[in-house]
DNA sequence: TGCTATAAAGTGCATATGCACATAAATGCC
DNA sequence: GGCATTTATGTGCATATGCACTTTATAGCA
């Protein structure tokens, strides 16, 4: 039993926080696709953007617009499970990355449930309303690119 | 000097990809305002949510719509400050939480810088878009809480 | 009164996220 | 050629996220 059970949910004055929350719940529901594949959708992700072609964990990271530790992380696991394979280019700094034989099999396997939950997902937010999001989401991000004065 | 520098950006067909990483972004430039005030967004979000009124875990974890454990540990970094208090009710298994008066004080510091991101974000992505892109995930949320099966 | 079912919470595990700092290799001058 | 600078990456740390499993306490019923 609770305490306190006020009324049901706060306007959330806050886009970041209600971003977060929709994030969040947006997750789970593309995961429960791809649970039986153990895939999370992150890296998923990361076998979409990956290819056959050798490519460097800045660049890759620049194409996802994620920090560059996180791919570090984020990667080993397919590492692991031999979808993907580092090697050293002429630059003997960078790290390539690239897929393997396993890893396009495998990124075809969670293609199919990836299209899944994305239909499942504009039957339940509608069509229309899906494109709409998605240009909203898309809008922003060109909008925020240079927001931060800090990075620039 | 990078590799395959290929086109700048993909045209994301995933909803929950292009939601991640509009995600990430939004969360940086709140956190930058709230940076020296050493606070993350989402405890920004738990002092919001809290009040002088013991409020059980569960509780909070539905209105903040986040999981259980995730609040658990997202609540001792706060306990650890001082700000947030822990206590029992008469039922024995529940855990109650309330701010302390530090608590009150920082969360009015957070307010400021909180609102001074809130409308600097608005700035950026222009007030009308911004009560747009709301508006749009508002209702995403509610069409998408029913939407997973196993969730009911 | 006990036994069972349920409810509240914690823990272990595995990622996801990003900052600050450290390291190593390539570049660019002089 | 040799040294300062820049570039690519890794590591340590601290959260954020959520699932599976466990523990403890209440509730419900025979």
């Amino acid at each position: 039993m609770h305490i306190n059970a006020g009324p049901t949910l706060d306007p959330l004055p806050c886009t970041g926080a209600r971003l977060r929350r929709l994030t969040r719940r947006t997750t789970a529901f593309y995961e429960h696709y791809l649970r039986d594949l153990d895939l999370r959708l992150t890296q998923y992700s990361l076998l979409r953007h990956l290819g056959s072609a050798p490519q460097a964990l800045t660049e890759l990271a620049d194409r996802l617009e994620m920090d560059r530790t996180t791919l570090t992380r984020g990667l080993r696991p397919l590492i692991r499970q031999a979808w993907v394979e580092e090697s050293r280019g002429s630059d003997a700094r960078m790290r390539l990355y690239r897929l393997t034989p396993d890893g396009v099999a495998m990124r075809e396997r969670a293609e199919v449930r990836w299209a899944e939950a994305q239909h499942a997902l504009e039957q339940a937010l509608g069509r229309e309303f899906t494109d709409q999001l998605n240009q909203r989401l898309e809008e922003a991000l060109a909008l925020l690119k240079p927001a931060l004065p800090e990075n620039n």
